[in-house]
This record gives structure tokens, C-alpha cells and sequence, in this order.
DNA sequence: TTCATAAATGAATAATTATTCATTTATGTT
DNA sequence: AACATAAATGAATAATTATTCATTTATGAA
């Protein structure tokens, strides 16, 4: 949606502290008003972007994982997906870091997005049934997953960075040397 | 000094994005005004302190840290004291954070924070010059330490999980073996 | 103690920004 | 076309918040 567009333009350009109703409107190119009749206020405006752009980037997250090839297969499509979904939509990973200690997300909408994450604890767990990573706490090992990418998108982004495939498959080696026992 | 104490404090609660002047003299038990005595505007004193924890966070990376010890020694030593340092100090990380993409943070603060990464670099290198680390691009390798310290502490307050010994041996251990050859 | 200077106050003002609503414009049905 | 309904507008209002400044309070030298 075009609201969302503006909103998440205008929050890696000058973060959720300085983004207005009004500039959203003219970014979204239509009138202040009209974004309360699909929106109540500001804050669900912004709890409804949250939890939007996290059910988009898992969506995206297993694509192309096939769970009948080995493990290692897997989770480095699962990886790559990330880091890529991550790098083509910088925007919403600005967005949703902005958020985290806003006034604006509420519990509920913090909740649900923590549930989402099962299916990557699912995979996690695979690798380590799989006595291929390991034999630590999934979460531990999820988080340093998502490190890996995290950080490496973010500091790629910040220093104007192209990362070339070789410079991913670096990346992704130590994430996996990390992990595998 | 009580009023980086008391800004600290509020971003962690509701975010750079709700935070006013207002609350942070409050919080700070002084009068609106006299935040103006110290600082021109609120732009002014965030850049303050965005810079005051950047150094501060520096100055405690290296303690202890030996050169004339082994790399393994050296290197665990700052990946422990970064890791403690944010335990201890989860306001600033918070308020870091929140930083980067405000309208607050100028160029020049910028611009002065990244500097101070030097002796992070020198360390990795060193790691390289030893034929222990693998032989990638250092910023590559040195966001990858990070990462997995930024996003472990993240997650573990979120989750309000204390780590225990175990866990943050475990943590080094997985990035250790992600960055060695 | 008296005076001068510095520091602090917080109510008042100036700006900014969220939100509303009377009016206009588009859409589609008879 | 005439009407009804829905969608959009943006100026006006209400809130919120940054900033100022006339006044008060502390500090310390003479």
C-alpha cells in the first residue's frame, strides 16, 4: 500500500522520531485526513506496519526450502533468503529496529510477531536432530544465526557496501562453522 | 551526570520517538529550563551523549586486554568485556540503536564514532597475521564478532533470560569457530 | 552583612503536529 | 440525469512539546 511505502521511506530517512502524519500523506500523495479513515491514529498505523512487514519477511523466508534435500541445503537457502530479503528491503529492517522501544508498538502486536518465528526454531532443531549443529539452546543458535545476517546487512548498508556473492558465501561460512558442531 | 542518566533511561522505556524535553528534566529532578543551560537544544544533547557513549563503551573494550598474551587470550578478553559492557550498559545499546536513523545525529558524530573503531580493526587483524582468522575482509570478520554479541544480548533481554556462564561460552565458542581458518 | 555573579526556575510563548469535520469529489445504481 | 453512497480533501482546531525569559535562589568575594 502506498501509506506503507511513504511510511517506510520516511522512517529510514529520518527515523520514527521524526516522522509526521502530514509528511506521510504527501509522501503517500493524498490528503492528512485521509489517513484516518484507514487508519485511527498514528499508533495503529504503525502497529499495523509492524506486524505487516513481519508476516512479509517470513513469508519469504522458506521459499524454495525443500525439506527432502539435506540440511545443509536447507538452512543455507533459508540463510541466503534472509540476508536477501533483508539487503532488498533495508527499509523495513530500519522500520522494524526503530519500533522495538517505540511508544507506539503495544504487547499485542509484540506477541504475535514473536510467534512467528516458530518455523525457524523448527529449523534449528533439524540441524541439531540432525546431530549437525550444535548441542546448544535453539534459541542461542538462532539468535546467532540472525546475527550473522543482521549485522552484516546493517554494516554492508551503512558503509555503502555492495556485497558480492563471494563476500556472502564468506558470511555464510562462519555462520555455519559457528553453528555446526 | 544525571541528565544522560535520566535520557538514558527514558529512551529505553518508550523510545527516542516519545521522549520530551519536559520528562527529561523531570527525570533528571531539575526544571525544563535549565536543560537549556547545558545544552542548546535537544538535538545538541543527544549528539552529547550518542558521542559520550560511544567512547565510553571503548574505553572499557580493552581492559585487561594483554598483548604480549596469546590472540585466542586477548581476543576472548575484549569479546567478553563488549558482551559485559552491553549486559551492564542495555540503556545505551538501546539508545544507539535508536539513534541511527534519527534526525538528531549529525554527520560530524557520525563520522567521529566511526573512527573510534581503530583498535577494534588492529585486534583482527592481528587475528589474520597470526594465520588464525580466516582470511576475509577485516570488516567483514569484525562485524561478524559484533554481531553475534549485539544480537545474543539483544534477545537474551527481550526474553528476560539471564546468561549464565555456560550460555556465554558457548556464544564465544560459536564465534570463535565461525572466524578461525 | 552586602553586593555581584552564576545557576536554576517554571510559567508563558512559539512551534510543531495530531486529529477533526464541514465540504467537495468520485462512484455507481435506478 | 438524478440520486444516494462512499471516498477524499485540507483548512481549522486541539494537543503536545520545544524553547524563552523575567524572576528567584544559591554562591562566594569584599
Amino acid at each position: 500500500m502506498q501509506i506503507s511505502k511513504a511510511l517506510l521511506g520516511l522512517v529510514k530517512q529520518k527515523g520514527l522520531a521524526g516522522v509526521t502524519m502530514g509528511e506521510i500523506a504527501k509522501e503517500a500523495g493524498m490528503a492528512t485526513g485521509t489517513l484516518y479513515i484507514y487508519f485511527k491514529n498514528k499508533e495503529e498505523l504503525i502497529n499495523y506496519l509492524f506486524f505487516d512487514c513481519r508476516k512479509e519477511a517470513l513469508k519469504n523466508y522458506f521459499l524454495n526450502y525443500n525439506e527432502s534435500k539435506s540440511f545443509k541445503t536447507g538452512f543455507r537457502t533459508v540463510w541466503m533468503n534472509i540476508l536477501n530479503f533483508r539487503i532488498q528491503n533495508f527499509e523495513e529492517v530500519v522500520f522494524m529496529d526503530q519500533c522495538y522501544h517505540s511508544p507506539f508498538i503495544n504487547e499485542c502486536t509484540m506477541k504475535l510477531t514473536k510467534e512467528m518465528k516458530k518455523p525457524l526454531y523448527k529449523l534449528i532443531e533439524r540441524g541439531k536432530d540432525e546431530n549437525i549443529f550444535k548441542d546448544m539452546d535453539s534459541m542461542a543458535l538462532l539468535t546467532f544465526m540472525i546475527g550473522s545476517i543482521h549485522e552484516g546487512v546493517k554494516n554492508a548498508h551503512y558503509n555503502q557496501k555492495t556485497l558480492t556473492k563471494k563476500d556472502i558465501d564468506s558470511m555464510f561460512k562462519m555462520c555455519w562453522d559457528g553453528m555446526k558442531k
